[in-house]
DNA sequence: TCTGGGGTCCTAGGACCC
DNA sequence: TCTGGGGTCCTAGGACCC
């Protein structure tokens, strides 16, 4: 049977996940901003219309917010990580066959579906979706994940399609590819962009008759496969099960550049327990740890990144080991007088928690730290992430992120109910 | 004053082995 | 004169995604 895929993607996602809670913007400006505060990272579409751009930095369009009265948040990723489940378990009512792409989009495989309409499927989802969640999602259908995406572009794009394009069904699609600029095809990034317009190729429908050859050779075996799959041949299978992690980050700005070899041990001694706690979360442990630090790219002056990478020898989810490394790696490349803006830790080589290797040379009491361990994540995640932590990590914590303007977490925590009056 | 965070996959080139 | 070649593993960097 030929495959049949349907991409669902909710439209604004972040910016539709405030607005749930928040009925009074319905038709108001809203966007969402990055970690602290930074970048414009979603935009309704009353915001799009003002013509902010994605990944701007707030401060440049600080007037246009206050002209507009465009209402800003920081993110939340808490709710949004909340609602996105909300809409992923609507979805598996629907179809089974589901694989969750990013917090915000999922392909159904509709294969064997064919006795029905399956735009007016794809309605039934959509209202469904809208009922049970609040949020606004599209709907693109095509016979590859490829043209799913772009399926559901038009979709989008489109107010009389009603939300659902199935482009089975439709009988001029070498018009409607015609259409779609080559950089809006799933896998064309900038880079990309260039070398294709470069010769002469700016649409998908040109992209879908280029050579084979050619194409191998200078977009590699992804562009091949990319060429195929707008060809109609699909090449990208339904994931059902995500594959296991192969690495695990804590990156983060600061709230205020850092200067001293102090503050800085604290915040990347707070990211490594950040990384720990996600270790164990997925139940994994880590073998090889990076440590990274860069000072401000946009500012003038002196720049400096750098970053070293340790083999811990043995793999490890505690958060005193993973403190320790993070610890040895900052002090190693750590140079005074520059003003740090950014720190992280990442830790590949990630195994099964359970398959970790005993080490015949390594003298702690594995047992005794993981039941401390046990006993640090119970607290926090009962009276809240960092009620408990260690020294290292700092008191005061002047270097975290700044969020100026965080909704409440509606949807997790009993204090942030939303509060209905008559 | 103020510019995010977290991932994956592929490729080219070097080291090493036989 | 003229000095192999194929396979594997690892790593760094590039490109892309949301």
């Amino acid at each position: 049977m030929p495959p049949i895929f349907a991409l669902v993607d909710c439209n604004n996602f972040y910016a539709s996940c405030e607005r749930v809670f928040a009925p009074r913007l319905e038709g108001k400006p809203i966007i969402v901003l990055s970690n602290n505060d930074g970048c414009v990272v979603a935009r309704s579409n009353e915001a799009k219309a003002l013509g902010i751009a994605m990944g701007v930095p707030e401060f440049q369009i600080r007037p246009l917010i206050r002209a507009h009265q465009v209402q800003v948040f920081s993110s939340n990723y808490t709710l949004y990580g909340d609602m996105s489940q909300r809409v992923m378990e609507t979805l598996e009512q629907f179809c089974p066959d589901l694989e969750i792409y990013s917090i915000d989009e999922a392909f159904l495989s509709l294969t064997g579906f064919t006795s029905r309409n399956l735009t007016d499927y794809g309605r039934t989802i959509r209202a469904t979706v809208k009922r049970w969640t609040g949020l606004p999602v599209s709907i693109g259908i095509a016979e590859t994940k490829t043209l799913a995406k772009i399926a559901n572009r038009i979709a989008k794009r489109t107010p009389d399609t009603g939300g659902v394009f199935d482009l089975l069904a439709c009988s001029d699609r070498d018009a409607l590819l015609g259409r779609v600029p080559v950089e809006d095809v799933w896998g064309i990034g900038r880079n990309h962009t260039r070398l294709l317009n470069q010769h002469g190729i700016k649409t998908a429908l040109q992209l879908r008759e280029v050579d084979e050859q050619w194409i191998r050779k200078h977009l590699g075996i992804v562009g091949l496969r990319l060429v195929m799959e707008l060809r109609g041949v699909s090449c990208l299978d339904l994931e059902e099960c995500p594959a296991p992690k192969q690495s695990l980050t804590c990156s983060r700005s600061f709230g205020h550049p850092i200067s001293t070899l102090a503050e800085m041990e604290e915040a990347v001694s707070s990211y490594a327990s950040r990384v720990a706690e996600k270790l164990r979360r997925g139940r994994l442990a880590g073998t090889v740890m990076t440590v990274s630090l860069t000072t401000n790219e946009f500012k003038e002056g002196p720049q400096y990144s750098n970053s070293v990478t340790l083999n811990l020898s043995v793999a490890t989810d505690s958060t005193a080991d993973l403190i320790k490394s993070s610890l040895r790696g900052i002090r190693a490349i750590y140079k005074e007088g520059y003003n740090y803006k950014k720190a992280g830790v990442i830790l590949t080589s990630l195994v099964p928690a359970s398959q970790t290797q005993a080490d015949l040379f390594d003298a702690q009491d594995r047992v005794k730290s993981k039941r401390l361990m046990s006993a640090l994540d119970a607290v926090n995640d009962r009276w809240g992430a960092g009620t408990l932590h260690y020294a290292s990590s700092g008191i005061t914590k002047r270097w975290k992120a700044q969020f100026q303007h965080r909704s409440p977490a509606y949807t997790t925590d009993w204090a942030a109910l939303p509060i209905v009056t008559a």
